[in-house]
DNA sequence: CCGCTACTATTGAGTACGCAAGCAACTCTA
DNA sequence: TAGAGTTGCTTGCGTACTCAATAGTAGCGG
């Protein structure tokens, strides 16, 4: 009567939860294989996979770090490390000094397009085992709602395949 | 033609960058809100609950590491900490003296009830405002299938109110 | 009882972040 | 052109994890 502080649960914080395992059992296992497989961390693949898209395979680090969800520091190391395996070069900016870019480099590319066909592989695989569809769709659509409207997510710009809500 | 990798994605992995981005939104805000109110992380939180929870207060140290996923070393320095602050105390065990207990002291109840008030009011203001009811449920419901068949997670005792698929 | 394997918990080392502070370069105001 | 404010990036420091190695205990088959 007195320690069940918290019997009654709303059915939001019962999805929270959801939300918490789901993401905890998909990102160690899918993570774990990309370390293991291709030396790449998730946020590594999605720096480069972003570089990729970009127009001269180039970004700034802050728009970079707006897309992958990292802070201005987090991008910053991670290209760090990025950089010394020769995966992502710098560049300076002729119009803004205080920019540099990160550029895709060849090699980077290269190891994109092998950790690509890997990783998303296991991506459908743990997907497409538990979902038709029909259930995929809905379940992005209701994880994207849950996303939107976050103060750092808003006036996004638009959504390009990868990055739902590039912000 | 040559430098996107990636244009045919499949809808799994929007899947899985809607996941990753509403997780990141999400517990951002949440465990922000929580530290700055309550000096607690979301993890000394889901720990103090299920200590709640348990019987005589208490649980084994591999038990609670199950729950919370995290590793047992995890474990260990996160109640650490709670110990430092007089939330949690260990206990020995009279059957099996590898052991420890946790135990959740008056002090722990007391700032859980607390924290559980403030937080559980952010959960569900953020879900709230953003599904009705009936989405809830589905997303919980989708979300629930995705933590399914970890290998970790296999074997599932009883599920019960906080961790839905107490592993 | 002895040795074996399995399990619990802790510790050391290393990693991946975040925040706050700082510098440099840009923009705006006047 | 000086100053004030803003933005882009980096760095120092702290934190929250993980994995691998360790020690103590349990419980088995001989």
């Amino acid at each position: 009567m007195m320690s069940q502080v918290l019997s009654e649960q709303s059915t939001c914080v019962g999805a929270f939860v959801a939300l918490l395992r789901a993401h905890a059992g998909i990102t160690r296992q899918l993570s774990a294989q990309l370390t293991a497989e291709q030396g790449l961390t998730l946020s590594d693949f999605e720096v480069l996979l972003r570089l990729s898209r970009a127009d001269d395979r180039r970004m700034r680090r802050v728009d970079l770090a707006d897309q992958v969800l990292l802070s201005a520091s987090g991008v910053t190391r991670l290209l760090d490390g990025l950089e010394r395996h020769g995966l992502v070069a710098r560049a300076s900016c002729d119009s803004d000094r205080r920019v540099v870019y990160a550029v895709l480099t060849d090699a980077g590319l290269e190891r994109l397009r092998t950790a690509a066909e890997s990783h998303f592989g296991q991506v459908d695989a743990y997907f497409g085992t538990r979902f038709e569809s029909d259930d995929l769709a809905s379940l992005t659509n209701l994880l994207d709602r849950l996303a939107e409207g976050h103060p750092e997510t808003e006036d996004c710009g638009p959504p390009d395949e990868y990055g739902r809500a590039s912000r």
